[in-house]
DNA sequence: TGGGTGTCTAGTATGTCAATAGACAATGTT
DNA sequence: AACATTGTCTATTGACATACTAGACACCCA
């Protein structure tokens, strides 16, 4: 069960925005490099949170990135959703005519209560609270 | 967060074999054929199986697999260990001198719990309860 | 001795993910 | 108006894992 990169990367983003969060925005190249994520990827996922509407883009000098909403808003388990996207535990989830023993399935209630069980855990857990704990963390470092 | 399919796999299998505990073996075909897998991916599987002590395999005629414990002795945890395997959430779990933030890294932590949820709902559930419930719909089923 | 069964090893295909590249569009500055 | 700076879009690549296939081999029983 690995954590896609995508997300990872996505979470590290929109924490940098959560922590200047009402005091500007910030550039791509600045937060990939901060990072340590691929530029050009990270632009595409920035232009996702976008869309999606998480985060406020504006173009030109002194354009960049910055949250749409309170950091207290954005929890993890909406940016799970969004960007491992429409990936369902098992195929059978999404065409259970193509297997034949839907209707008879023990295990598709298990698979599906695991699902909810991280859903449980990262909707907990707000940007807010991530950025705070990175200050923690970032402080106490030597 | 896929569920992979040979977690799936395997734990069709070995309900199977939890179906029949104390009353002799199954050949491998017969699964195959009953729960739908391919023959020859499922042949692997339950060498697999057998080679980490779930399952006790014969050859020759009349052989066939059966559960080396009692079914209320295996959990989907164990399964999900064996067999999604060495698989970490993350790179950095493995390596984490790879990454660059791993001393201060607020996330980590997020990661790992999800992790211990996992664990927790499947660590939970044995092939006893998934046999029984799967009688219980077989029953039920029209 | 022979056929039925599991075991091993190698190989193939397909797809997904991560990453790259480059043209394009908008915005602010001069 | 022109330009540099930034984000946006779309296509493509490469690598790797997963799911699956194939075929030789070993064991067991009648």
């Amino acid at each position: 069960m690995r954590i896609p990169m995508k997300v990872d990367y996505g979470v590290r983003a929109l924490v940098e925005l959560a922590s200047i969060y009402g005091e500007g925005q910030v550039r791509t190249a600045d937060i990939a490099y901060r990072q340590g994520i691929p530029e050009a990827y990270l632009d595409q996922l920035m232009t996702t949170l976008n869309k999606v509407g998480f985060v406020i883009s504006r173009r030109g000098p002194q354009g960049g990135h910055k949250l749409a909403m309170p950091p207290s808003e954005i929890d993890l388990g909406m940016i799970m959703k969004t960007l491992d996207g429409n990936s369902s535990p098992l195929d059978c989830f999404i065409n259970p005519e193509d297997c034949a023993f839907s209707e008879s399935c023990a295990q598709q209630e298990v698979w599906k209560s695991v699902e909810d069980a991280v859903q449980e855990v990262l909707g907990n857990i707000t940007l807010a609270d991530l950025s705070q704990r990175q200050k923690t963390l970032a402080g106490s470092r030597a």
